[in-house]
DNA sequence: AATTTTAGTCAGGGGGACCTGATTAAAATG
DNA sequence: CATTTTAATCAGGTCCCCCTGACTAAAATT
């Protein structure tokens, strides 16, 4: 069993690097005239958009099933995302109830953006340290994979494909 | 200068890890019957709590100041707070146009809680990766520091303050 | 004493993540 | 063909973070 006393020192640098990062992306996004803001986590309008980038041209169904969103919650995001020209609906020819949507480029391109910029503060690493975070977030994000297994499986099948899917690119 | 893919794989990590660490947040909060949610970031309502439990018997006045935030946003997280029970509010005697805002010991509990458990994903890693993850969290976190400090250093000693002050019983 | 600054309040707004309920239009099915 | 299921939509709601504008009451200044 691990030491308690480096387990809270570990869980409080996390916490101080959730504080911190946060602040420091207000002060960024703030002074820039920020136009479009990219949080783009795994909510709301950043879960349709990561979604899409896996998988264009679903149904405002397929998403929501997908990632387990109301058919109503679903289509306020990818209203909103039409609204920022990231998305576009267009009705299924062949089931004229659907509403396909589709990655805009600027939509295909802000996915990736988020996923493609490495922040900066990974510069202060060496190689070493960063083949340590690798291996050390690995470990723990396979531990909260199981996690959500062990609470929801249907849901994780679901989550675990759009992640990695989406991820993938990032390991070759 | 570091590897570049060494760099992205890292980066993918923390992204995945941000995700997966959403998602189980998620499961785990919509299943119990979640009283009080607990993120408690550096955000909002739960600011004022980081804020008072460094210094307690703040004005709001003070509150937005080192915080950040306009009066009326003090107001409004210190006004739901009180309907929590997390805070109090009462008239200063020496100047009768301040409120001073006191953490009630429910509010208090709440802010140490937070701080006081070990996420149980930590569990999974060895004293040595702990003391790994430890050590680029600070660098990482000391890069980030000095960010915010360039971009605005009145602002950063208001934050620093407070985030180290609060974190500090996690190191000893 | 008159004016100005300061601490708060109220009102209202913008955006975000979600949800339930009711309704419509188009497929699927008996 | 009539009924039922399905994909979406509208309407309305809850809660969160945060801001500007207008206004009051109490100190500080002139």
């Amino acid at each position: 069993m691990p030491d308690l006393t480096k387990q809270k020192k570990a869980a409080g640098k996390l916490i101080e690097f959730g504080m911190v990062r946060h602040t420091a992306d207000d002060l960024i996004h703030r002074d820039h005239a920020d136009k479009n803001e990219h949080p783009l986590r795994f909510q709301g309008q950043g879960k349709i958009l990561l979604a899409l980038s896996q998988t264009d041209g679903l149904s405002q169904r397929d998403l929501a099933a997908r990632l387990n969103l109301t058919a109503q919650s679903t289509a306020e995001f990818v209203n909103k995302l039409v609204k920022k020209q990231l998305v576009t609906k267009e009705k299924s020819t062949t089931d004229r109830r659907k509403t396909i949507i589709h990655l805009t480029d600027l939509g295909r391109a802000t996915a990736a953006t988020e996923t493609a910029e490495v922040p900066e503060f990974l510069n202060v690493l060496t190689d070493t340290e960063l083949d340590q975070l690798a291996a050390i977030l690995t470990k723990i994000n396979a531990s909260l994979y199981d996690e959500i297994n062990t609470a929801n499986p249907t849901r994780f099948d679901k989550f675990q494909q759009t992640v990695t899917n989406h991820l993938r690119d990032w390991f070759l």
